[in-house]
DNA sequence: GTCCGCATGTAAGTAGTTACATGATTCA
DNA sequence: TGAATCATGTAACTACTTACATGCGGAC
């Protein structure tokens, strides 16, 4: 999904500044499958007031700079579900670097596999623990169940890591035999 | 991982072409995490040629253009090792379109969330297949750890989507009842 | 005789990232 | 006094995508 197409989901769900709308890329839910800098979220929020997808209330603040505070319009609620419908989405590439260098394994130094392996457990636990924060309601959301959905996947990664770890760190020893003697 | 560091990881497995390149990212193994097509291959693949990290064998073919097989030089093993171990892959971004669309549910007609469903779990089916066709050695290497490692996730997604498959559509359904009524 | 696979590339355009620029407030 | 949070933006750059350009061989 293109900038513009998730800050108006963002804003779909409630008004917001640029500001909050980068924060809701972070921290929130938002923050599985959404990302964006300042540099991309300002433009593309100009973007959707010109086009008239979004309005822009300005409110004055103490002390403080101007808010600019976006709200969606009936277009732009239109133009998002127009852009989830128009195309289903096909497939999902992990384009994952952590993939990408287990996949070398061999040719990398057991002091770095185990790094990367141990940092990436602790960000899955710490997202999992994340999302298991906000309660769930007696009646889910789509934002609740695909949190659910989100945990149900880096638990399974989690698991498989935990459990492959020295497999991987074991491939990266046998391989690097001159390495090794040499030190 | 940007296009020139996926290629290198192609030619660090085994020579090829751009045209080998290309399919190695559509059906290998690589297909998981790695993408582009030859808009981005060859500019990519002549960039790392111009900075010695692969070297070019011209090869004549009959009665077809010649074939232009890249070899990657030692040089070019260390840039991808460099490349591997410079940075630790702090988080992988689902930046899932599913996820995106499966969280405005509500906004959404029950018959295209069952197609986005229903498209997507075959499309897992046939993506754990493809890992699954390819024999397990005795000494699985980190390619083959890293097949078992999508096939895990993948298969955490597919049971997910089976088993909440009919909550997303009542969702989709209850939020929708002028458009029902009305119809 | 038309479409698919093999084979390589360029040019124009899109989209997004990074760095810069500004400035007040609050907390340690 | 220095860093973090709030607050908005621009300019330059990078990287990739899409469309175009070319052409033979083989299968249906």
């Amino acid at each position: 999904m293109d900038i513009k197409t998730t800050c108006l989901g963002v804003l779909a769900k409630r008004s917001a500044t640029g500001y909050e709308i980068r924060k809701a890329f972070e921290e929130g839910p938002f923050s599985h499958f959404a990302e964006g800098g300042f540099g991309s979220i300002y433009p593309a929020l100009n973007k959707l007031d010109a086009d008239g997808l979004v309005t822009c209330e300005r409110a004055e603040q103490d002390r403080r700079p101007d808010k600019k505070i976006y709200h969606i319009t009936e277009r732009g609620r239109r133009a998002l579900t127009e852009a989830l419908e128009e195309k289903v989405p096909g497939e999902d590439k992990y384009k994952s670097d952590l993939l990408f260098l287990l996949f070398f394994a061999e040719d990398l130094t057991p002091d770095h596999i185990s790094i990367v392996i141990d940092s990436r457990i602790a960000w899955y636990e710490a997202k999992i623990a994340q999302i298991q924060e906000r309660e769930k309601p007696a009646q889910p959301d789509g934002a609740d169940l695909v949190g659910e959905f989100g945990i149900a996947v880096y638990r399974s990664a989690l698991e498989f890591l935990v459990s492959h770890r020295q497999a991987f760190i074991d491939l990266a020893a046998a391989d690097q035999p001159a390495a090794t003697a040499a030190e």
